[in-house]
DNA sequence: CTAGTATGGGAACGATCGCTCCACAAGTTG
DNA sequence: CAACTTGTGGAGCGATCGTTCCCATACTAG
């Protein structure tokens, strides 16, 4: 209808993701996000609103982005469930660390930074984990149905434990912690899941 | 020698330390803390410096007491291993909520904010983390050695998961999970120790 | 009591915050 | 081409940021 935009939406969002996702939210100031999309102020609050809706953007594109890859790669696999998992699982620790810095998960830095102060933020800080959570419940199940895993196990409570370390692991990646210990953790954890 | 202070210094570390941990370090304004420890801004920057001298106050000043609460609860008892790290775990997840508002805990909440962008702030979260990993290999120790665990027990990959797991544990709290499946997830660590 | 010294109160600094506004540019429509 | 619509650039809004400075205050030392 008129003048068309110099620049990808979903380029912008993924660029801005990126800093929310390295510095946090209130540490990112709406200057640092111009500078780092290209975008004037102007542009920048006609298309997205505020810096909180934008914020929200972000969130929405991680799942979308980064969340729905992790499934995918949880859910893929006529492998064992178990190599399945441990993949995983290493994969969560050793991917985001791209570029050198230690940034962790979105949302796990987003539901610390955050708390449940913010509605908006919480809903899809919990929608996310809970996505995660059902990813591995039907890994569990099939893998016990294909008796791969112990009879006897108790899905429900071993994702519980799984999703809580799957947290314990962002967080120490966030901190930096090195490669090596968190793969022992990884070990540690599928062995506690079989007899 | 001059004019004595109107205000105990601990104290207005203690009030601090509750203001940064509720809020994060850049969400907390040097205002908003000057209001809550009743303190001019000339008292706060020729005590303490600057926000972020204070905010290692406040990280000491945490780790001064509730980790070393933490610690202490942890080790104390000559009751099994197995029930003193149960009700050691469960506190962590039950105590801190009583104003009602979940923080989590101080150092995972920097942890995660913060990354490892600040060193004088990483050497302080890494000396908490460390401390609680000492407290943990010693209590497997005691309970190993006294037959309450496994023979078999391999004790340094059990601190990891225990340890990961209590930081997965600080987060869930964080985010406004309810008691109920953190209990689950508790219980589910225990299991896992034992054979 | 006087001199000396550290503190408390609070105005105000420059910088930056999130955000708005408006003139101009760049397209579409007739 | 003119008329219209939407996007861009950037100055700049009021508010707040972390911080400093000055002065009256309140204490100790002699």
């Amino acid at each position: 209808m008129a003048r068309p935009r110099q620049f990808d939406e979903q380029d912008v969002v993924a660029r801005a993701t990126d800093l929310f996702w390295r510095r946090g939210y209130h540490a990112t100031s709406v200057r640092d996000l111009g500078e780092e999309l290209e975008l004037t102020p102007s542009s920048m609050y006609r298309t997205f609103k505020d810096k909180h809706t934008l914020f929200l953007r972000a969130l929405d594109h991680y799942r979308a982005t980064e969340s729905t890859q992790a499934e995918e790669r949880l859910g893929a696999g006529d492998r064992p469930s178990r190599d399945a998992l441990r993949d995983w699982l290493l994969w969560l620790v050793t991917c985001p660390t791209d570029d050198g810095a230690a940034r962790g998960c979105l949302v796990v830095n987003t539901a610390t930074e955050l708390g449940t102060t913010d509605p908006e933020v919480s809903r899809r800080t919990e929608a996310a984990f809970e996505v995660t959570r059902a990813a591995l419940r039907s890994l569990l199940h099939e893998g016990r149905d294909r008796g791969e895993l112990p009879a006897t196990l108790d899905v429900d409570a071993a994702v519980e434990l799984l999703f809580t370390t799957v947290l314990g692991l962002r967080v120490r990646e966030r901190a930096g912690h090195d490669l090596d210990r968190l793969t022992t953790t990884v070990d540690t954890a599928l062995r506690a899941l079989g007899a």
